[in-house]
DNA sequence: CGAAACGTTGACCGTTTTCAATTACAGTGG
DNA sequence: CCACTGTAATTGAAAACGGTCAACGTTTCG
């Protein structure tokens, strides 16, 4: 998106820092592997993890309309990131009108992509998650997801335990809901409602 | 935001549709009252709700995108909704440059909040959670988290049914971790981590 | 070739959801 | 001004469900 940024690259060991709370904002971020906790330390001295952006995610976007960093950027495990300073993407945005749009596009679907995981995560029952969360990420007809990472690391983010998403799998098949195979599942197409 | 534009008001019916999926894309909205249900069909026929809008809030402004509409608005109770329509929008962006940071501003916040709601519900335990919730929404010191709406209300943010949510509150003041007043609670500083 | 991660299933336990019932109000119409 | 109705606030009890712990076969990768 934003093409002839000084990209610099960053390794970072487990607990490593990548900002903190408070300091000045320099740079947005994109993870290239690992996990980057994001943690704000709040005013009676306890903190909350606002995020935990993975692998392809970029983090710390809203730096580019503040001047310090809202909460800490922590490396999970051990992880790569890219910044990208923050002068540049906003001589980018101000040479370029349509690079503004191409950011406020990216946000867009940003924020369509979170409030449907939101809203996933309104559905109680694991099974009926599941089995939601599949849909939304079918392609063709009949309805197939391809798996394109291990369920253990799916499972986070349809927020139950593996355990759980693996039991929900097996019930659903049982149930002819799906039909497993190799990295990929079928849904079944139901009548009704 | 976009002051300049023709807003439209329209009021909603239980049930009435504010537009479908499919059709031309012609304006975003604001929730001014009621509660507007988002609903994704899928080739399977199934359907899916992406989001639920509540008063204050915008939806589809992934719409400015777009050429359709990529899902259903109904409205969830009799509701009342402001359009903006998307030329507006664009030309106001084209127009003045500031206007699409603006914009990217305001999804970039949103996509903060939305993060960190979303990592609010991957705490497990209802004390925890509520207690997490009621720190990000604190202010001041002693933290004091003044409430606008019911409980009933709050209880669907955060995920837990409002039984659950009034039992972690008796919990919580049992344990002395919070105290409660009048539309006010107090959350009490601990030592430690 | 091992160690680590993934996939899978069983059992048990703790928690939340559900269902129910009760109290407390706030607004409405008579 | 009051009975009346609907919503919010609570609390109890039982049931359902997912989390946790445990065990084990399999695949992956250095």
């Amino acid at each position: 998106m934003v093409e002839s940024a000084r990209l610099r690259r960053r390794s970072l060991r487990q607990t490593e820092i990548v900002f903190l709370q408070g300091d000045p904002a320099t740079a947005v971020y994109v993870v290239a592997a690992g996990r980057i906790r994001l943690v704000r330390h709040l005013a009676d001295g306890s903190s909350v993890t606002m995020h935990v952006a993975r692998a392809g995610e970029t983090f710390a976007e809203a730096v580019l309309f503040a001047d310090f960093y809202h909460c800490d950027g922590i490396a999970d495990v051990g992880s790569e990131v890219v910044m990208i300073p923050k002068p540049d993407i906003l001589r980018a945005m101000a040479a370029d009108p349509a690079a503004s749009l191409g950011l406020a596009r990216l946000l867009a679907s940003q924020v369509r992509d979170l409030r449907s995981r939101l809203e996933l995560r309104n559905v109680r029952s694991a099974s009926e998650r599941l089995l939601a969360w599949m849909r939304l990420n079918a392609a063709g007809n009949p309805p197939i997801v391809r798996l394109d990472r291990s369920w253990t690391d799916i499972s986070a983010d349809i927020g139950l335990t593996r355990e759980a998403i693996y039991r929900a799998l097996a019930a659903l098949e049982r149930d002819g809901r799906i039909t497993r195979g190799d990295g990929i599942v079928g849904l079944s197409v139901m009548g009704g409602v």
